[in-house]
DNA sequence: CCGGCCGTTATTTTT
DNA sequence: TAACGGCCGG
């Protein structure tokens, strides 16, 4: 085996380490990954440990992909076959699933997502008669996720005040009904589990005797549970391997608890420590902005990011007239860096602090004509018609799934309303029995004991669709994935219900015909398994390879990432740091955090991007520079120190004069277009990239065959159109 | 029970 | 700005 000679000296001590606990403290860039897959195939390969007895985490199910793939790539499929490679999350679900005769719920357990948990506190505060104004259910159930990744369950729920009362009142329904409806949340996942290896000491054992190696994965986001997890595994052999770096932590506010490295270092007085520091990513200059930033934030260890790939370009600071410019100048800039041939689209990424700053940039992108792709942003799961479709499926899975009961009961309209289905849950409940298998058995008619229960003719919708839901049980064990899928639809008529043939329409039912196809993975699989992943690997897993497009993504989806470019957009005081973070001085420095995990995506080139004036909502409104500008010597910036410079791309007057939206069509016509073929008297002919109204001229972006992309007053060009 | 209209309100990051 | 809840007329 050769693939050790490649390594430097840490990298390889970190490898090749032997048994016992290690903790591998890994700068951005220095390899991290790359030391992970090769311990993995140098436990297999050299020390003999059969794959079976590792178990590798990550925190997304990209990363835990592309580790398996680069293992399988070193030592072959074969040879990986039975490790246990995944996320927290996931690894749990499975674990859970195998041991669920001994847990209080079914091996077919449903797993609700971020929307499904609030719907489910905001029913439980509604029917508890809560004050839903003083109770608002996203922060009521913040509090109960908070509770669990402390591994603090309802019961012991801490009260000090009668917030905490009503809270408490409020976790102990929503854990009550999380059982009775089969289903965990994703908090759940990891409190049974790490109940479970407490409470039963024989199958700790079991767990703990099979993972002879435990492999962690960005380790400085891990919370509490998660780390309880680990250790109640590790506690056979010991033989655990954390890697992570405090100064990516970035995800505080998900219980994530930097402390754990500090536990590590008590728990295990007897753990190595290897430090990577050369990075082997980014250009010098990108690496001493990047200082310049995190150096500023109290209570770390100094580190020297260091490079042997040579000083680079400067880091390009650039303010935008407004949010529009700031998109324009993204695109445009990327267009060039495109045109000559510095990068490939692929390369180039966008990063922003919130997922609603995405907006004005693919806007920016399809006005351009260019490919795009985007991470998460509720994308395609968060949309109605797809969690719709999932309902239905979750409800033939599991009918005792009473969020998505309440979903699709209606849906299309079938004449069931709040009262209808009210009754029916009241209904439920006094006979000890679920929504779902009441509707089951109305579909028997008038048989039905139940069928009296309901007054006038509230019974028949139920019925009928009792009766739709009870042959999709029936077809469930014999159908693909696929085929139980079009049969819903088609029973339903759910394109009709979505598609009214306008634009919304259309688009409403390609996401329904993208999860079908989907499903059609799963088609040799089960539909537990699609289930499951659905849940899941939701959005940010949705990074389509292969797409040679420039990508827009949060800071946070960017963890773990690298690009040739990188344009870290919105540096104004209040998005980047968030606002929300102002009062709190740990919120602080994780926001810092961020905005360093930004900058060391970059390998060659950074921009640095701001506007002058923001659209927050509806309105336009001035801003202030990122705090963390101020923290970046004015020798590593290129272009325009801070204040007052304006950008080149609209002058001053025109940031305050000009409507800051699109000018009106009303104003003035534009006569080019994307799109168009032009001629130009030198440069001969090109193709529009965009057009737009300015400074009463039009500005024209053509990229000619000659000379690239270049910038024209539509006055001055002469230009013609083919 | 349904759909449309209006006022209100909230705005981070995600497995 | 847009998403949502409440209210009203069919």
């Amino acid at each position: 085996m050769d693939f050790l000679d490649k390594l430097n000296p840490q990298q390889r001590q970190a490898v090749t380490a032997g048994d016992g606990p290690v903790l591998v403290v890994a700068g951005p860039g220095s390899g991290k990954t790359r030391v992970l897959t090769q311990r993995i195939a140098y436990l297999i390969a050299y020390k003999g440990v059969r794959p079976y007895h590792i178990l590798a985490v990550t925190f997304t199910n990209k990363a835990a992909r592309e580790m398996l793939g680069r293992v399988m790539s070193l030592l072959g499929e074969e040879a990986t076959r039975g490790m246990m490679i995944g996320t927290f999350h996931a690894n749990c679900a499975r674990i859970l699933r195998r041991e669920a005769d001994t847990l209080p719920f079914d091996s077919n357990f449903v797993i609700y997502d971020a929307d499904d948990q609030v719907a489910l506190v905001k029913a439980i505060i509604r029917d508890l008669n809560v004050n839903d104004k003083l109770y608002r259910a996203p922060s009521v159930h913040a509090a109960i996720s908070r509770a669990k990744n402390e591994l603090v369950d309802a019961e012991s729920f801490p009260v000090q005040t009668y917030r905490d009362e009503v809270v408490r009142r409020i976790y102990l329904e929503y854990q009550k009904r999380l059982l009775a409806a089969n289903a965990l949340d994703f908090d759940d996942l990891l409190l049974w589990t790490v109940r479970l290896l407490e409470t039963q000491p024989e199958v700790r054992e079991k767990y703990a005797r099979r993972f002879e190696h435990i492999l962690v994965d960005e380790f400085q986001d891990t919370n509490q549970a998660q780390y309880a997890l680990i250790r109640h595994l590790a506690s056979a052999y010991r033989n655990v391997f954390c890697v992570g770096d405090p100064d990516q932590s970035v995800y505080r506010w998900r219980g994530a608890d930097y402390r754990n490295v500090l536990r590590f270092e008590q728990d295990y007085p007897d753990r190595q420590v290897i430090l990577l520091e050369q990075n082997y990513r980014s250009r010098q200059a990108i690496l001493d902005t990047a200082m310049a930033v995190i150096d500023r934030a109290p209570n770390r260890t100094r580190k020297r990011l260091f490079t042997e790939r040579g000083p680079g370009e400067k880091v390009i600071y650039f303010e935008a007239g407004d949010d529009y410019a700031e998109a324009a100048f993204v695109v445009d800039t990327i267009a060039q860096l495109v045109a000559s041939r510095q990068f490939e689209p692929g390369e180039c990424a966008v990063m922003y602090r919130t997922n609603a700053q995405s907006r004005l940039l693919e806007e920016a992108f399809l006005q351009a004509r260019l490919p795009y792709r985007l991470v998460g942003a509720q994308r395609f799961y968060g949309r109605r018609e797809v969690k719709d479709v999932i309902a239905f499926l979750r409800l033939v899975h599991n009918p005792a799934d009473e969020i998505s009961l309440d979903r699709i009961i209606n849906v299309p309209p079938r004449g069931v309303g709040e009262k209808t289905l009210l009754a029916l849950h009241t209904i439920a409940r006094q006979a000890g029995s679920t929504p779902g298998a009441v509707l089951l058995d109305l579909a028997r008619g008038s048989d039905s004991p139940f069928w009296a229960a309901f007054s006038g003719r509230a019974a028949l919708p139920l019925s009928d669709f009792g009766g739709l839901l009870a042959a999709w049980r029936q077809n469930a064990s014999i159908f693909t994935v696929s085929e139980l899928f079009d049969r819903i639809l088609n029973d339903i008529n759910y394109k009709d219900y979505i598609d009214d043939q306008s634009e919304e329409g259309i688009d409403r039912w390609e996401n329904v015909q993208e999860l079908r196809r989907l499903a059609m993975e799963y088609d040799t699989r089960s539909l537990d398994e699609f289930l499951e992943n659905v849940a899941l690997v939701s959005d940010q897993d949705t990074l389509s390879e292969g797409q040679n497009a420039p990508t827009l993504l949060t800071l946070h989806a960017a963890k773990g990432l690298e690009f040739g470019a990188v344009f870290i957009v919105g540096l104004d005081d209040g998005l980047l740091p968030h606002s929300r973070s102002f009062d709190d001085p740990e919120q602080m420095d994780e926001e810092r955090r961020l905005f360093y995990v930004g900058i060391t995506r970059a390998k060659d080139k950074l921009y640095l991007v701001r506007a002058l004036q923001r659209g927050g909502r509806g309105y336009s409104e001035p801003t202030e520079p990122s705090r963390f500008l101020d923290d970046i010597p004015a020798n590593l910036l290129d272009g325009r120190g801070r204040a007052g410079q304006r950008s080149n791309y609209r002058s001053r007057a025109e940031t305050w004069a000009a409507p800051s939206r699109p000018a009106p069509a009303s104003v003035k016509q534009a006569r080019f277009r994307a799109g168009m073929r032009v001629r130009h008297p030198i440069w001969g002919e090109g193709i529009v990239l965009n057009s737009r109204l300015q400074s009463d001229d039009e500005t024209v972006d053509v990229i000619f065959e000659s000379v690239g992309i270049k910038r024209l007053a539509a006055s001055l060009a002469n230009l013609t159109v083919l």
